[in-house]
DNA sequence: AAATGGACCAACCGCGTCTAG
DNA sequence: ACTAGACGCGGTTGGTCCATT
């Protein structure tokens, strides 16, 4: 907007395709002097770009960490599943696909899903139940989730993994999962850390329909920094929610003060599930996708 | 071979938000 | 508290490529 403003005898900005040289340009300087202002960075690279313009080009196009390249049916199903919760939220969705941009997805979203589901509405009902889905995306071009609720996620726990696979399109649960069987692991806890060394914990899930879905299954990392629900999808159509609270019932948790990570809040404490019983019951909300105080309230303990 | 139309994608534009002074 | 500049986001445009006629 204002990016040519300050600079004396205004010279003529380029737009349109980048030139090899420019990218060049862009690309040394930023090796050498990484993120500042952007204005500046059209100056001293020499560039006849707005800032704006090499903001842009660096982050859609230059920037190393990109993956580029076709998107895989898992990443695609991470799309649909994320739009089904935040709508044309493209940034958000981006921060939750490593490597792929907002422009990449927005662009990907209009050429291809869009079209894809308008194909699929006129075949089988799980499709058309995918499509509808999506249709409300496209719909709500701002998502049935409000801002103060998504904001939160933009360093999900939900769905973005370290290395694990995506499984996103069944989830969008809301309410309370149990686990069921829950893998030999050692829970160690000390004032700043929570630890829980488990991987695929077989669990039960009750939606906010209070439907109960057996053998659903998370991923979960190490350090609860990623959860995947890794739910079959043919279960998706008993959910239309956004994931809204979780409670996990881990075994033998040791009952001591829990950590707050990034965007999940955890309980307070490790609760007994019965009497003398070893299974622990752990609360853990998403503040993100918590629809209200209200439905916080309602989920947030373990029903049997 | 030329014209046409659709798909794809990079880049621009306008606007809202943030932040420093 | 106000303002100007910078930034970030989402919608849109325009260029290129490719398949079809």
């Amino acid at each position: 907007m204002s990016c040519t403003e300050g600079v004396p005898s205004k010279p003529k900005l380029r737009k349109g395709l980048w030139s090899p040289e420019e990218d060049d340009k862009l690309i040394n300087y930023m090796m050498k002097n990484g993120q500042g202002c952007w204005s500046d960075v059209a100056k001293q690279a020499g560039l006849q770009r707005c800032g704006k313009s090499c903001r842009l080009r660096w982050i859609n196009y230059l920037r190393p960490d990109l993956k580029r390249g076709a998107f895989s049916p898992q990443e695609e199903q991470l799309i649909i599943h994320l739009h089904s919760i935040l709508g044309n939220r493209w940034s958000q969705i981006a921060a939750r696909l490593p490597g792929r941009t907002d422009n990449e997805i927005k662009n990907f979203w209009n050429s291809c899903i869009k079209k894809k589901l308008k194909h699929l509405s006129n075949s089988t009902p799980h499709a058309q139940q995918q499509h509808k889905l999506i249709n409300n995306g496209i719909a709500n071009t701002k998502s049935a989730v409000p801002d103060s609720m998504t904001n939160d996620i933009s360093s999900s726990v939900v769905y973005q993994t370290r290395q694990e696979l995506i499984m996103p399109f069944c989830s969008s649960t809301g309410g309370i999962a149990q686990v069921d069987h829950a893998a030999p692991f050692a829970c160690s806890t000390s004032e700043n850390q929570f630890c829980i060394p488990l991987k695929y914990v077989n669990c039960m899930a009750v939606d906010s329909q209070e439907k109960v879905l057996e053998n659903q299954q998370f991923t979960i990392d190490r350090d609860f920094n990623n959860m995947l629900w890794n739910s079959p999808s043919t279960t998706h159509e008993s959910f239309s929610h956004a994931l809204q609270s979780l409670n996990l019932q881990v075994q033998a948790a040791q009952n001591k003060t829990s950590r707050s990570c990034d965007q999940v809040s955890w309980s307070n404490t490790c609760t007994p599930h019965d009497q003398g019983s070893t299974h622990y019951s752990l609360g853990c909300t998403i503040p993100a996708l918590v629809e209200s105080d209200h439905l916080l309230k309602e989920n947030s303990c373990i029903k049997n």
